[in-house]
DNA sequence: CCGTACCTCGTCCAAAAGGAGGAGGTACAC
DNA sequence: GTGTACCTCCTCCTTTTGGACGAGGTACGG
């Protein structure tokens, strides 16, 4: 029996996930969170083996955020992220927040009964179009964001000035401009404008609401 | 007894539905359907008393399409656009393609009960997001571009710089700064970077191949 | 221990963009 | 004709960005 905690804010999605894992006798949904700070109490207190992720999970606590917390305190527990975009900052952050696998929400019942058996058995799952991105980044290395460098292109493509960056990130606008720099040489760009639609074109944004 | 057809890519956003809309005995799904075309002939075939349709339904045709073919040939299907974006340009065309409500994927069930109800009785529902983007340009009409301030928005969006722009547009970099002061008044914004961002937003952009 | 990658911050300077204000031209509706 | 909307261009000024350095700190694997 593999024990199954939701975190996700849409009622539909997790409707949906019960009834699709309700039919398996293999797995238990021992509980649901709607939001990043009830999603990581919960999962501390009930200990389950697979975490179900949204990443965009609202105010507080983001998913990335929920997954370090719980990666971090509970290192036994697979997050399996199950998100609609595959976009390529949110991919590397979560990852590197140390995610189990990354499943896109259109994916079939069948993909996702193997994704978290994989997960409970501490294996990596990713659904295609999310392997497609690690691997075009892997064969072109030099074009490949660091987590701080994607956090800040997202941020960018939200339209924030350097001086805005700065604060929301708690640090100097000069740091601000060294990673610009660098995302510019990466992305083959020279001014942030054609960096935000750089991003854009590659995905790399995310979409409000 | 209240017939829907479901229209959405998302295996389990289609469960979700099914699950919710099946604890409740005046609602019964009749069909179900993964793509515009589909989707479609189903609702013209089973004549549905309301379709609940996801806009980002892939390849083919799109969910603005569907929205206007089933309403065009079967006026007395009420289409429930049930997504999770509110992309400002989005919810224009589909409400211009004949929907009846448009909802977002973080509604409670008790929100989707009311809306279905009602869109079997041709009322229109609204999320509370949704409804605010429109009623804000109703209450600022001001904000319609000129078809050159349009132009400009979108080749800005793609990137280019003020002298780019002038050059594309064989106008001088002087005209190219008031197109866009005026362009940066309309959208409330005042860099190009937040005018880029609000550009994708809206949906004024266009990919390139 | 050493190299490497990453994040951080600094200076100095040049280029680009933002903002205010004015102004001439066309086209069109009343 | 008058008014209005739109497109075009100008000057003068401030602020923001971009670019080219260097450099200290941490973390991690060989």
């Amino acid at each position: 029996m593999t024990r199954v905690l939701l975190i996700d804010d849409h009622d539909v999605v997790r409707a949906g996930l019960r009834a699709i894992l309700g039919s398996q006798p293999e797995f238990e949904v021992v509980g649901e969170a709607t939001n990043g700070d009830s999603g990581v109490r919960q999962a501390l207190v009930l200990l389950p083996d697979v975490v179900l992720m949204d990443l965009s999970i609202g105010a507080g606590m983001d998913g990335v955020q929920a997954t370090r917390r719980i990666t971090a305190e509970a290192p036994d527990i697979r997050v399996l992220v199950f998100t609609t975009y595959d976009s390529d900052a949110d991919i590397v952050r979560v990852i590197d927040a140390g995610a189990t696998g990354y499943l896109l929400k259109d994916s079939t019942p069948a993909e996702l009964y193997a994704a978290i058996r994989a997960a409970a058995r501490g294996q990596a799952t990713l659904s295609a179009p999310v392997a497609s991105v690690l691997l075009k980044r892997m064969q072109q290395p030099e074009t490949a964001l660091t987590p701080r460098e994607a956090e800040i292109l997202e941020l960018l493509a939200s339209g924030l000035s350097n001086r805005e960056l700065s604060r929301t990130l708690y640090v100097s606008e000069t740091t601000i401009k060294t990673h610009l720099l660098h995302i510019y040489r990466k992305l083959g760009v020279d001014t942030r404008s054609a960096a935000i639609a750089e991003a854009g074109q590659r995905g790399l944004t995310r979409r409000r609401g």
